[in-house]
DNA sequence: CATCATCGCTGACAAAAGTCAATGTGCCTG
DNA sequence: CAGGCACATTGACTTTTGTCAGCGATGATG
């Protein structure tokens, strides 16, 4: 086969192209052939692997992974917290990579949505101090009548204070007791006009409950635990703003949900920059639900959750990105 | 700012690129920066060695007078550099080809033996970068007290920090006053233990010095160039790894050889790849002396040299391979 | 021996990448 | 807290690279 005497000069511009990083026409010149062909040599090169173009694994393996699954869940951005021996406590650090996140994800004159829970909280709680006026924070859900550790408003209310933004709290509870009393208060205006303008918004930030018995749908009296088993076998994965999300991340039609006053799900799937940040490891169902069901656009998790999910995104055959070439 | 926000971005933008083959500008759009700054970006992966672009050194050993040295010496492989008229120079191709070289001839886990010299010197500056960590480079020869152009120290740290993998210099100086202070310091636990791993290396780089008035053992001030010629004179034939060899390439039992703080010529022979780079066509009768004491498997020389080395052989019938070819 | 198919190569043009001065942006210092 | 410094970022421009129709050589076929 008189393959090896085209394979020599493809070896040869590949090596005075890519090694001594000459231009495509010094070669020719070199070669004395067209750059066209030089050209046509270089991309078989590439293909016949004479060349090959590596980006780093071991070296930035926490790069790599948070690369990997956002081929694959379609992220925007997915951000690992490293779980070293060395490293700190990785559901320490979690908030505060979140709260740098956060905050550089907010442009100028923006409206955020900000969710509640333990982890928004601790978010809160590290944000840095910045001037952000004319930014809006919004709150996505009904307030906890009882005192409650981790109160929605105050998560509003304390990033907006941090932020030197508008703080705009939702004057409602979280859950009523009966849906007509629901309705009733989701068709005032005040509140109506709140709920709508969620929508707006071009930044969220959430976290995904889970529905253990220690959800905080169940210790704020939401639900009780009986119930929120219930729910369980009748296919909720998680919470999102208060409200119960299945398997596939759909909101679920349950007098639960029918009594909650929260931002509508479409409303914030509706927002282009939806941050989730998870920090539990025993979140993972919950989690896998919300990505099913377009929760993040940006994601924060330990690097043993990230494994996870590309896990169970690959036996599910769920990966997206089948088209991406070489 | 996040920890490493900077590297993120950049990892982020070499990953869209080489790894999915989007171009700068989608690149730019989805990280939401300007394309200008994407090219940035990415000289900067290369340059880092986030994305390292290798090119296969098969080039130079698919030669017929590569075979033929090969078979003739005894040389597990020989890379020729080739001297045509539309090559670029030889001398300064030759240690781009040696690096490539020697990268593909290492394994994870290796440990790496680096001698000195102007060669290795300009060999680990045109080493690419990669990501080879578990891998140890180790310094086979001590250091130059006086400020030296190339520092042995300087070549270990370089490759290793090319290679992303482990250094280990030897301190230690390369000469010393006297033979008994010499022996003294190789009792040293420190640098007994060291000398001794040397024979556990799996591959060796190094180039052969030539015993001229202008060899690095002259120049440095180790020995005069009177007392050089005088080694001549006795049968000294070439320098490897700062100690001096006859034309056998056997170890001199002289006062230089017994004050030098080196690794045992046993010891190298003991390394299963011993990579020999000789740049300079002067270096004849050292290279050969070289080859003759065993001191090479793998072999990188212009093709004229290698043409003379053959022509040699064939004078002296040491041809290894009678039987073999035609 | 004409014809056709194939393939590598090239020129010319379109697309992409590289470059650089100007501009922002934060950050430190006095 | 102004001023200045260092450096990241960008828009506009230049250079380099990718592409493809068309050409010519080669070789097989009727």
């Amino acid at each position: 086969m008189p393959i090896r005497s085209n394979d020599q000069i493809i070896h040869k511009a590949a090596w005075l192209y890519y090694t001594h990083g000459l231009r495509q026409d010094e070669v020719a010149q070199r070669l004395e052939i067209s750059r066209a062909s030089i050209a046509m040599y270089l991309r078989r090169a590439r293909e016949m692997g004479i060349v090959t173009i590596t980006t780093s694994s071991e070296l930035f393996s926490d790069d790599v992974l948070a690369r990997e699954l956002e081929d694959a869940t379609g992220l925007t951005t997915a951000w690992i917290v490293p779980e070293d021996r060395q490293a700190m406590d990785p559901a320490a650090e979690m908030p505060v990579v979140a709260a740098s996140v956060f905050l550089e994800l907010i442009n100028k004159g923006d409206r955020i949505g900000v969710a509640w829970g333990r982890t928004v909280y601790h978010i809160a709680d590290v944000m840095p101090f910045a001037d952000l006026r004319g930014v809006t924070v919004v709150q996505l859900c009904g307030n906890l009548g009882a005192p409650y550790s981790y109160r929605p408003d105050q998560c509003t209310t304390e990033i907006a204070r941090r932020l030197n933004a508008e703080g705009i709290n939702l004057y409602a509870p979280l859950v009523l007791s009966s849906e007509r009393l629901a309705d009733e208060l989701r068709a005032e205006p005040v509140i109506r006009e709140q709920l709508a303008t969620i929508s707006d918004c071009q930044l969220a930030l959430y976290s995904v409950g889970g529905i253990e018995e220690d959800s905080h749908l169940v210790k704020c009296g939401a639900l009780s635990a009986e119930e929120m088993h219930a729910m369980g076998d009748k296919g909720a994965a998680g919470v999102i703003a208060g409200q119960l999300i299945d398997r596939d991340g759909q909101w679920m039609d349950c007098a639960h949900n029918r009594r909650c006053m929260s931002a509508d799900l479409a409303s914030i799937r509706a927002i282009r920059k939806r941050m989730l940040v998870v920090q539990e490891d025993n979140k993972f169902e919950s989690l896998i639900a919300a990505l099913k069901g377009g929760f993040a656009s940006h994601l924060i998790v330990t690097a043993s959750m990230a494994r996870r999910v590309l896990d169970r995104w690959s036996k599910e055959g769920l990966d997206k990105n089948s088209s991406g070439k070489t």
